[in-house]
DNA sequence: CGTACCTTTGATAGAGTTCAAGAACGGTGG
DNA sequence: CCACCGTTCTTGAACTCTATCAAAGGTACG
């Protein structure tokens, strides 16, 4: 018998459908309303306003005024395309994309609500990644000409800031962990976002492949499987399929750490 | 005997010390002039100012007022502390570096002449790398707070989106290439980047050692000590100790793109 | 309801690590 | 100027982790 009971609870309890109760509900099919208010967007605080005061957030009101729908498997963008907006995950799920010149390719990111993607683009004007929705999806558009003032270019500044912080824990992932690691510190990874959310810590459902997963920490899609078998053997993680539960906070995290052995 | 000829050329010719014939010289000891212009420095074109038209160059002149010395062995700055300055390479050497809880450290990345330090700690104001000079070296100290002109902050984003890309190409090397493309890779990005600087693309002196190197590139250091010798006896490369001659660059870059071969 | 994709698991092989020892280098002090 | 010492580099041998190949079983989507 799998550790996982019944499957009843996967299909009422989405986690990562990240637009919660109490948010304004859109009407599908109809354009979007063209008063987009990050002041009362309930992501404000994951997103590009997170931590400023409250009047500061404000500021980013007028910003906004096009959202796009993104259909899973369908491209936000692609390398070579034209930069001019950033992007900000308001619904769904993407992973970010690069291609060698040998057709060799992997995932640098996944992305959830509230993330802030395309700076890539920012420096030569050109996306260098390709962004695709790993489930139907919604971002806020927020043209880059439009960010002229100090305070939220600062803003912005911090969000890239974060972006190159973050980029140097994957380097570290890659370059210095084993496998083991890489997948125990992938899963808390996304523990801690979906937290940062407001959802639970302990159960989620990926919405990626294995093989995504595998190129995306550097590892072949079996080594991803057998991983989480193991976890899973080990009691630290219910696995069925795409369906996750943390079990064993700590001892996942026990697994970073403790080096060979 | 050794591909590399005499001994003499490595003393007379350091491509790796970055100031240039023209350039005013530093007396040395002496406090540094108060004003630094950034619209005369010969590095202006490879570091933040760079690609401004030169009116807007002149910009930035007004906010470098400091330089730092930084020896051999000895830290910019480092993990934990606060942030409030950008720094800029005025010449010499750096690694970037984090640790590990468990005492693990990876070498991030190598810093020369005109690139910009410190972006990381814009987001929390402190610092999440350690900073160390592989050579005596000298900064720019940029205060982050004076960067208040839009045209500033515009250039600043521009500086940091390059960054995120160089990242996206580290993990891309971390994540899919094999430990000889890997070493490949690192020394024509060095090449690259002497070209960018003036310097001849194919003779250059490593300032970092092979267990650096193995750090960055997530390889052992006896592993990257087998590869120069491979490469070496391939023809592509010669390597005397520090001292790399690329003898043939589209070998090298063949390395690359061959994937199993 | 069928088919294409995804996942799991086993067996084998290979790339790179680890351990080890000797050689070369470079800085220091006599 | 030379000898010495610590550090860095090279090279070999054995081992280990992870990739690759292969095949069966499960899921989900159209």
């Amino acid at each position: 018998m799998s550790v996982l009971e019944s499957r009843a609870p996967r299909t009422t309890r989405l986690p990562l459908t990240l637009v919660r109760a109490g948010d304004a509900p859109h009407r599908a099919g109809k354009a979007v309303d063209a008063r987009i208010h990050c002041s009362v967007c309930n992501l404000r605080e994951v997103c590009l306003p997170g931590g400023l005061p409250g009047a500061e957030q404000a500021l980013f009101d007028g910003l906004v005024y096009t959202r796009k729908r993104v259909k899973r498997g369908e491209s936000l963008y692609r390398v070579g395309t034209a930069f001019d907006s950033l992007h900000a995950v308001r619904s769904g799920f993407f992973k970010s994309r690069m291609v060698l010149a040998d057709g060799r390719d992997q995932v640098t990111g996944f992305h959830m609500a509230g993330e802030v993607l395309g700076m890539d683009g920012i420096c030569t004007e050109f996306h260098t990644t390709d962004i695709v929705a790993l489930e139907d999806s919604e971002v806020c558009v927020i043209p880059y000409a439009r960010l002229a003032e100090p305070g939220l270019q600062r803003q912005l500044q911090k969000v890239m800031s974060r972006e190159l912080v973050r980029d140097q824990g994957v380097m570290m992932l890659l370059g210095t962990m084993r496998a083991e690691e890489r997948l125990a510190a992938f899963l808390l990874n996304l523990s801690q976002r979906f937290v940062a959310r407001g959802y639970a810590p302990d159960e989620f459902h990926l919405r990626m492949t294995r093989d995504e997963i595998g190129s995306y920490l550097g590892l072949s899609l079996e080594t991803v499987s057998r991983l989480f078998s193991r976890f899973h053997d080990g009691g630290l993680i219910a696995v069925q399929q795409k369906h996750i539960r943390i079990l064993d906070i700590p001892a996942l995290k026990a697994v970073l750490g403790r080096e060979a052995n």
